[in-house]
DNA sequence: CATCCTTGGTGACTTTGGTTACAGACGCGA
DNA sequence: TCGCGTCTGTAACCAAAGTCACCAAGGATG
C-alpha cells in the first residue's frame, strides 16, 4: 500500500519491509497550525521530520526579535539542521516555524540512526546536505557583502510579473524592517523599475533589476 | 605499509585493498607555497583534497577585494565545499587559499564518486558535513546580527593570554578593515580589557571580554 | 646614519541601515 | 456611515561601519 509519505519520500518506499513496518509504527502524524514553533535554538533534537504538506521556515533569531530566514523545508525535502543535530548529537541552532497549516510525521532519533545505515536513505540525506550548503553559502555572501537594495532587487525577481506581499513580509524575508523596504521600493518605483500597489509590486524592468541585484 | 595519508585519514587505511591501490595510483601529491589559490568561485571542481600539512582557508570574496573566512581545512579534515560541489556537480562558490606551506593529495572526481560507495568513507564525509554546518550557522548569526566589537572580542578569546597578530590580520579574520580593529582595540584597552603592543594583544580581562562577546 | 617599509593611531567624513514618530489610505464590519 | 485595524509613506534622527588622508613609531637594510 502506498501512503502519502511514500509518494513524497520515495526513498522510504524502497526500504526493506521489516524496517519499513517499524518505521510506520513509530511515526506519529502531526497536524500543526500556521506559525507554530516546531523547534528552537538550544533545544535538544527529538526526531527527524518528513513534511507532507505546508512548509517549515528555518531561521536564525536575533536578540531584538528580528529573524533571518535560512531556508524552507517543503514536502519531500528534509531539514538539514535536524540531520546535523542528530548526527552530531548537538542542540538545534536555529528556529523552525510552520508557515501555513502543516502536516508532518516525526521519526524518533533511534530510528533515524537505523535509517542512516540504509545506503539509499543516507544518499537522500547526503544530497540534500550538499544542495543546501550552496544556499547557505549564498546567504552568507548576501548578508556579509550585499547591500539591502541589491538583496531586495533579488528577492523581487523570479516570482512572476506581479508579486503579492506586504512590505513587512518582504522585510521579514530579508531580516530587515518595513521602513527600509518602503524606502527602497519607492526608489525603485522612481527609477521605473517597479510599479507599486497595495500589497503588490509589479515588475516593470526585470533586466535592470537583475543588474542592480548584481 | 602505512603512509602519512593513512595516519591522518584512517578511513582510507580501512578500505578494501584493490580500491586502495587504485587510489594510491591516482592520487598526486602537491606541495604548494603559502597564499596559493587552490580553487575559486565559479570554477569547476576537479577533485577531492586530503590535507597532509599546512592549512587551506576557505573564504567568500567580496567585490571590493575583502574576504570573509568561512572555515579552515586542517590535516585530517575534509573540505565540505568540495564535497558539496562534487556531489551536486556544481561549481565552487568560495575561494580556497593555502595559509602556509601546504602538502596535499588530490583525488580525482571519479574516484571520489567510487569512494562514496564505501560506507566508511561516506560516514566520514557525512559527519564532517554535519560538523561544519553548525559552524556556518554560527557564522551567519555573527555577520547578520553581531556588532563588530562583539565579534572582535570573540576572536580574541581562546587563544592564550597573549595573541600575536597584526591589526590587519584580525581585520581579515572578521572580513573588516584595519582602522575599525585599531579603533575597537583602543576602546578595549581603555576599558582595561586588553593591553596592546606591537603585533600583540594581551588579554587582561577574559571574563568581561566574554561577556562583551555575548 | 639615511632611507624605506610595515605597523599602528587618529580625525573627519560618508554611507548604510535602523529607530521613532507620525499621518494618510484602504478596507471591513458594526 | 463610523470606527478600527492593517498597510503604506515619510521625515528626523541615530548608530555602526567603512573610507580617506595623514602621521608617527619601530625596525630592517643599505
Amino acid at each position: 500500500m502506498t501512503t502519502p509519505v511514500d509518494q513524497l519520500y520515495p526513498v522510504l518506499a524502497a526500504l526493506p519491509a521489516p524496517l519499513r513496518q517499524r518505521i510506520d509504527a513509530a511515526m506519529q502524524r502531526l497536524e500543526v497550525p500556521a506559525g507554530t514553533v516546531l523547534f528552537d535554538e538550544r533545544q535538544a533534537c527529538q526526531g527527524f521530520p518528513f513534511v507532507l504538506s505546508g512548509a517549515v521556515r528555518v531561521a536564525k533569531a536575533a536578540a531584538n526579535g528580528r529573524e533571518l530566514p535560512l531556508y524552507r523545508v517543503l514536502p519531500g525535502e528534509s531539514c538539514i539542521i535536524t540531520s546535523s543535530c542528530l548526527l552530531g548529537r548537538a542542540d538545534y541552532n536555529a528556529r523552525g516555524t510552520t508557515e501555513g497549516p502543516t502536516t508532518l510525521v516525526l521519526l524518533p532519533r533511534e530510528l533515524f540512526d537505523e535509517l542512516l545505515a540504509e545506503p539509499a536513505f543516507r544518499d537522500f540525506v547526503f544530497h540534500l546536505f550538499a544542495d543546501r550548503m550552496a544556499e547557505l553559502m549564498q546567504l552568507i555572501e548576501e548578508v556579509a557583502f550585499r547591500k539591502l537594495d541589491q538583496r531586495l532587487a533579488g528577492l523581487l525577481l523570479g516570482r512572476g510579473r506581479v508579486l503579492h506581499a506586504t512590505h513587512q513580509q518582504l522585510a521579514d524575508e530579508l531580516g530587515s524592517v518595513r521602513e527600509m523596504v518602503s524606502r527602497l521600493l519607492k526608489g525603485f518605483a522612481e527609477q521605473g523599475l517597479v510599479r507599486l500597489g497595495r500589497e503588490q509590486v509589479e515588475i516593470l524592468d526585470p533586466a535592470r533589476l537583475r543588474a542592480l541585484a548584481g
